[in-house]
DNA sequence: GCCGCATTTGACCAAAAGGTCAAACCCACG
DNA sequence: CGTGGGTTTGACCTTTTGGTCAAATGCGGC
């Protein structure tokens, strides 16, 4: 469970290739799928070695699910209650779909855990994204009752926001089965689809 | 791999019972995460008598994905040419909203496999849900060229749908962790969300 | 009621997997 | 340049797991 407290730096440098190598193995097999083997050799080392910086493969999960929350949540908490309404949405789901894009890994990693009941996070889900998504959707409320945003379930939104940008990563291998083999970045056109209808369900008027 | 060919009623019986449990096991922990001996205790059978009807542990994985897979599409062969464009794309997303809430065990099978590069079952995907894809796709194409529906690109209108309903069953714990405790079922407020959605999307005028 | 086939199971096996440990190795610092 | 801490590893242990097998049990039809 505990974080090993790097201090040397060749600590620092295996635990960010243990960190990388585990978010690697991890994301495509999900915990029971992965091995110790499997990523101590993707990460170069030997399992007693790996071992020594983290004192169990339940150990290495945990860091990463804790230390990758942070990054998984910072689009929402960029949500700026001062800013313009559809555009901060829209900017929030760009961010989302961009994450989606660029760190696929750490998507299929908490998609792995939820899908199978969150049994590693579920306290950090009622209480720092509950309170992180409690927060924003009474922002997003607000500009509704202002009359700025289309009236619509906020806690709701941000669950489609979630939804429909993930899958793009989640269920990358699905989108690419169905789109067909020339097809380079589903998220190209994604991106333009997702403007489109939130644009639709929000503006005014 | 192969399905066994039930004859006797005692093995359409177990094969049945087996089914059940090995759903029941598989959607919660993933392939990897599931063991036989687990499912045999659900089943309430023992290992070697589980063994004698499916081959091996894949084997019963694999007749679980197939024999469901038809369940799993049949709401969009079900999506009527022929039928008022946003009623039928609705109804879809009604009924796909059904499943989620009713088979969510299903759900959460489909979305282990897939998260996972769907190492079982990317043929069928490629094939079978590639060609149901593109005629739908190309029904609703012809649809928002009539000016029947809005413009929007029809694969990723697809996507969106199973994403947003399928989130119901896939990420319920997260749903529930962030709705509160006292809430009974998403399912209802999500139900009308998506339908205001997709009305805003794809309505004409 | 008994025969033959389907069904069930306890005992067992080999491989995989998480983890341990003592010994070896390396490297910065005095 | 040697010594003490940090680092690495081969060998090993235990448990779990997928799967096998011979023997026992049940059961439907004659």
């Amino acid at each position: 469970m505990d974080k090993p407290v790097a201090t040397t730096r060749i600590q620092k440098r295996n635990v960010r290739i243990i960190s990388e190598a585990a978010l690697e193995v991890f994301s495509t097999h999900g915990f029971r799928g992965a091995t110790v083997d499997q990523i101590a050799r993707e990460a170069g080392l030997s399992k007693p070695n790996l071992l020594y910086y983290f004192p169990s493969k339940e150990a290495i999960h945990s860091h990463l699910l804790t230390s990758l929350m942070d990054v998984w949540l910072a689009p929402l908490r960029d949500l700026d209650p001062t800013g313009e309404p559809l555009e901060e949405v829209l900017d929030y789901v760009r961010r989302k779909l961009e994450l989606s894009r660029e760190r696929p890994r750490e998507s299929r990693l908490f998609a792995n855990e939820i899908v199978q009941g969150a049994p590693h996070i579920l306290d950090l889900l009622t209480t720092e994204l509950k309170d992180l998504v409690d927060e924003k959707a009474a922002v997003i409320a607000g500009w509704m009752d202002e009359g700025r945003l289309a009236q619509a379930h906020p806690y709701h939104l941000i669950f489609s926001i979630w939804s429909l940008t993930q899958h793009y990563a989640d269920f990358d291998v699905q989108v690419r089965a169905v789109l067909g083999p020339k097809t380079k970045d589903p998220t190209r056109d994604a991106g333009e689809y997702l403007e489109v209808l939130f644009t639709r369900m929000l503006a005014v008027g």
